[in-house]
This record gives structure tokens, sequence and C-alpha cells, in this order.
DNA sequence: TGGAAAGGTTACTTTTTGTAACTTACATCC
DNA sequence: GGATGTAAGTTACAAAAAGTAACCTTTCCA
């Protein structure tokens, strides 16, 4: 029997939901992409436009992911050329929240820098 | 002129503010770290137990991120043999919201996928 | 006739993470 | 008093993820 050090359960518990969160929105990119996806259903390039920054080699894996977890729908739509659609999905809109807590709070932090 | 096509400024706003906070919380252990100081100041070795995952390597790479962003503060206490505490700021326990937003949502994402 | 846009993919490089062993100083076990 | 353990890390090396840039196909537009 050894005298095992019991981590403390509230914390724990947090920590694992947290884990989970991180394992689905890993990478830098996916909140960013989830946040423009609840304002509007946007196109591959449109993404490419607001998601500043990333490459077309990120945003297709990160679109991919996104779509496996079943947080957005890739629709091809049927125009000359195609064009290709990504849309929230209901599940995923219940990240708003989230995406606009962690916005609020980026918002107040540039402000501080800033300095007011 | 060119006729560029402008990013929806209510979006771009918000993505900006979303990525400052993946600048200084990137990697997939911060957050983690930062909801475990929010609960209560805790040694190296203790986060260690709590972040469940973590490596040694990571945790003090983390850790000193967390510092350099006055996030938390790291203090020497003089005991026998030296420990070390880590606390979060006052600064730091501003994201107390942020990290129960994203724990909650991850609690709902379990039962969903356990499938209640 | 030849850009440019749309929606990607590929090859290659750089950066980040992870793994595991090692360190120094004290403390306890047998 | 040698072996083992805890505390708080660091180091070297390997694997994975991300970034860069060029390329591809089809179609529109001048």
């Amino acid at each position: 029997m050894k005298p095992e050090i019991e981590p403390i359960k509230e914390c724990s518990h947090t920590i694992l939901a947290i884990h989970d969160v991180m394992d689905i929105l890993n990478g830098k990119w996916k909140i960013s992409i989830i946040a423009c996806l609840c304002y509007k259903k946007m196109r591959y390039s449109e993404l490419l436009r607001e998601v500043k920054g990333i490459s077309g080699r990120m945003l297709s894996r990160e679109l991919k992911e996104l779509e496996m977890n079943q947080l957005i729908i890739r629709t091809v739509l049927d125009t000359q050329p195609v064009t290709v659609e990504y849309e929230i999905t209901e599940y995923g809109s219940t990240l708003k929240n989230l995406t606009n807590t962690i916005a609020e709070w980026g918002l107040k932090h540039r402000k501080r820098i800033i300095g007011k």
C-alpha cells in the first residue's frame, strides 16, 4: 500500500474537461475559424482572408478536423466554377459563448498592454 | 486602385482579439495550468500531478512563459529542502471566467459523446 | 493569350513537443 | 553508511506539428 497523494478532485475534473476541449480545438487557428463561422458561413477563400496569417495548408487541415468533429459542415455548391461553403453546425454554435469569452478577455488585455 | 475585398470588421476585431489570447495561452497546457492555479497555489510537483500528462520539461517552460506574461508568480520558499510555489496573479485571475467557460463546454461535450 | 481566382495539395524546412535520463541537495530506510 | 526517495528542474535526442513556397486544375475576364 503506497501512501499516494490524491489530486484535488474538483480541480482534476476541471482539468480533464479543459483537456477534452483542447484536444478538439488544438492549434492556434481552430478557435478563430469557429469564431468566424459563428459570425456567418464562409468560403475557403474568405476564411483565408479573415483568419489573418493562416496558410492554405493549415486552413484545409483545420477545416477537415473541425468537420470530423461535427463542428462545421462543408458544402460544395453547384456553381461555375464550384465554390465550397463552410458553415457552423448547431453543435458547433454552442461554442459561441466560449469564443466570445476569449475575445472579450483579449480586448481587455489589448487595452491593458497598449496602456489604456 | 485595386478592388480589395474588405474583411468584415466586426469579425476581424474578434479574430484579432482571439489571436492575442492564443499567443499568450499557446500550447495545450497553459489553460490547464492557469485553471489549477486559479483553484489554489501549488508547487511544481503538485502541478506535475494535477496537470495529467505534462512532462517536467513542458511544465517548467510553460510556467516560465506564464510568469513572463505576469499571469503567475514564482516564489522560492526558504525551507529545507527548498520548495517553489506558483501562484496566480491578480491579473491572471481575470482568466478564471475564461477557464470556467471552457471547462463547462468540455463537461457538456463529454456527456454528449459518452452518450448520456 | 494569358492572367487571376477558387480550392486545394505536395515537397521541404523550421519549430514545438515528447521521452527519458541526469543533476544537486537534502531526508529517510534498513 | 549505502540505497532509495523527493523536490525542482535541465539536457540531449527523437517525433510530431506548423510554416513556406511552389504547383495543380478548372473557369472567368480583358
